[in-house]
RNA sequence: GCCGACGUAGCUCAAUGGAAGAGCAGCUGAUUUGUAAUCAGCAGGUUGCGGGUUCGAGUCCCACCGUCGGCUCCA
């Protein structure tokens, strides 16, 4: 019997049952020559697994994107097999592909340390060279717990577990090492053209605390050893950009044993964070908001209010004041909720729109603490909205549309998450499902992308959240848009309606920033510490070439301090060379470099950070370009 | 909090269990310099903190603190 293939230029041909797609391959039905997999159907499959059936063929290299998953993915295989081989005893976790890399949890009988892996690197190549074929086999849910019975591999036998009663239950095998997966994988363990690894790291199994920790193993593979260094290169490059290393080197704030997660701003930090408040005040006034502050330090009873003692008292700071408990502000809504009811509302009031740059303190764990994007006390660019339920969809439209003004400004890229209802939630299931259908209706409306993060939502409420890279890849949420249902009952707050009685209003907890200090260190780490002129604390640095134009230089800087810019003049007994560098070294965007020349034009000579040596012009025209590029936040 | 690594001058890093060092930064002086580092000199330390082993500890052991990489958690 045949069957009909369709491939991805289109074509299509008749082929016999049982054909594999490497009898595809060998038939030259494509051009490329790096396969690793293929797609039946839309769905990745070994090269020789026998087609059975018409099928939509589509073949997977490196490049595409399920490709470097596949290739990762075998390698994490030939990283465990050199494990096993090494140590026997060691009993096997789960080993997926990650971005950019691979990882593989192990039980070890003894512990192994770092030093440890170059032996197993060697084992890998060893396995490499041997160009083992990988086999699949597919097996009985009986026959696979015999065998990782016998194999004494019990997280395996907990995995198989869990497996849905109609699962296919494939396992994966290379010599004399086999693992349950469901694959696909490389055809033999000689196509790992290059490795390596890279870290090791506890690991709780399956990511419970209250299970056994494992040892993780991460690596990365690459077709070829110059993609494999090029990758490594680029992480070491991705290390100087670090926000922790230029904070210390641009003088931007320090840490300190003395207050663990608890940053200290300097005056260069200082200023771009003032830069950064100020732009958003104007922001935030253009669109309808309010602005309040409220006390960092209150009464016990409010927070039991609030809910935040039953469900947050393990990241709370408590006091005591007159022998009464009070706690430090972990979150900034319960101040709100007192400033709403500290008067009536009409209808016609709302939407409410209240903001507070709000000074929050949260216990966490010391191993989480991270420079300045983790931290135990930030700043949130906070706001609650009350409004009527109707109001709910353009609110939430509006802040999506604030928060892409702002990212847009700094050069973001973001990633939006949908987050639905955590195990300890309060409030009513149907509440929970009527918000998240709500959110999720303005992102799907809009066309907007997005990926849903199950249970990861507020205690109170589910969230979109706006997730940024840092320079090595790692996500961090900043902005987030949290409905909350329930505040609003805790605090029996009220509007008076059309029909003059009193209704609940909603709720919106959101901040755009996210926290101060985590978007400090995001744009630190996005820029390279070279801020743009709108932010950088010094935007123009005076270089006079000798003695002779000092007074020319103190009195251009003058000029420059009078219209507004932070101007620094270097009048040291340096070389221009020398003082170019050290404000190169400070990522200042503009030099003015001032010699006889400039004296006697009455010009400015313009260096710019990046664009190196612009030419002389008239101080004028320079300050004009330079209001310009900073009025406009130009990147 | 858990697993692992690390902690020496402001920074980056040296120092077989046997006299704590270098470069940069800083200070002083000389130099008057034209687009990424002028020269010379000086100063800088209870080696994170506390115990222990040893004739002797930066180095070995224990506990604590902090940092880093992950896990968990989260803005």
């Amino acid at each position: 019997m045949s069957i009909k293939v369709k491939l991805e230029n289109g074509r299509e041909a008749e082929y016999p049952q049982g054909t594999t797609c490497m009898d595809l391959y060998r038939n030259k039905v494509t051009e490329n020559k790096n396969l690793l997999a293929v797609l039946v159907d839309g769905k990745e499959c070994d090269l020789n697994r026998p087609l059975t059936d018409h099928s939509e063929v589509t073949f997977v290299d490196f490049d595409s994107p399920k490709g470097a998953d596949i290739y990762r993915h075998s390698a994490s295989h030939v990283m465990a097999h050199a494990v096993k081989r090494l140590y026997p005893t060691a009993k096997l976790g789960i080993g997926p592909a990650i971005e950019n890399g691979f990882y593989y949890d192990i039980d070890f009988e003894e512990p192994i340390s770092a030093d440890d892996l170059p032996a197993i690197e060697k084992e890998m190549k060893k396995i490499i060279k041997e160009r083992k074929p990988i086999q699949r086999r597919e097996m009985s849910r009986e026959e696979a717990e015999k065998l990782f019975k016998e194999k004494n591999e019990t997280y395996k036998l907990e995995l198989l577990a869990d497996l849905p009663e109609d699962a296919v239950i494939s396992c994966y095998e290379q010599d004399d090492f086999i693992d349950l997966c469901a694959g696909p994988h490389l055809s033999h363990t000689g196509l790992i053209k290059a490795f390596k690894l890279t870290g090791l790291a506890g690991a709780y199994w399956r990511g419970s605390e209250k299970n056994p920790m494992l040892q993780r193993i991460y690596g990365t593979a690459f077709p070829s050893k110059e993609r494999l260094q090029e990758h490594l290169l680029m992480i070491e490059e991705a290390k100087k950009r670090d926000h922790r290393k230029l904070g210390r080197e641009l003088d931007l704030f320090s840490l300190h044993e003395e207050g663990p997660g608890f940053p200290f701003l300097h005056n260069n930090g200082m200023i771009v964070w003032q830069e950064l408040t100020d732009f958003w005040r104007v922001e935030h006034r253009r669109a309808g908001y309010e602005e309040i502050k409220t006390p960092l330090i209150l009464n016990r009873t409010l927070w039991e209010q609030s809910g935040h003692w039953d469900h947050y008292q393990d990241n709370m700071y408590f006091t005591e004041i007159d022998e009464l408990d009070y706690a430090v502000k972990p979150m900034n809504c319960p101040g709100a909720m007192l400033v709403y009811k500290s008067k009536m509302h009409s209808y016609r009031d709302l939407p409410r729109r209240i903001a507070e740059m709000g000074i929050v303190h949260r216990h966490e764990l010391s191993g989480t603490l991270h420079g300045l994007m983790r931290v135990r006390s930030f700043t949130q660019d906070d706001a609650h909205i009350f409004m009527l339920p109707d109001q709910i969809e353009d609110e939430v439209a509006g802040i999506i549309e604030l928060m892409d003004l702002f990212y847009s400004v700094f050069g973001f890229d973001y990633r939006i998450e949908l987050s639905t209802r955590p195990e300890k939630a309060m409030g009513a299931v149907e509440l929970w499902d009527q918000a998240e259908r709500l959110l999720e209706k303005v992102l799907v409306d809009r066309g907007i992308e997005y990926k849903i993060n199950e249970g990861d939502g507020a205690f109170y409420g589910p969230k979109i959240d706006f997730h940024l890279e840092d320079c090595l890849g790692r996500n961090w949420q900043c902005g987030t848009i949290q409905l909350d249902f329930q505040m609003p009952e805790k605090f029996d707050l009220t509007y008076i309606g059309e029909d003059g009685a009193k209704h609940r209003p909603v709720v919106i907890h959101r901040v755009v920033y996210g926290s101060m200090e985590r978007l400090m260190a995001l744009l630190i780490e996005h820029y390279s510490g070279a801020f743009p002129a709108w932010l950088a604390p010094v935007q123009v640095a005076v270089l006079p070439v000798t003695d002779r134009s000092h007074e020319y230089a103190v009195k251009i800087s003058e000029e420059l301090k009078n219209e507004g810019f932070r101007v620094e003049a270097d009048l040291r007994s340096e070389k221009v060379g020398y003082k170019i560098r050290e404000a190169q070294v400070k990522k200042v965007p503009y030099m003015l470099v001032v010699g006889d020349r400039e004296v006697e034009n009455n010009q400015v000579a313009v260096r710019h950070r990046h664009e190196g040596d612009l030419g002389a012009e008239t101080l004028t025209d320079f300050i004009v370009k330079l209001k310009k590029e900073i009025a406009e936040k130009i990147i």
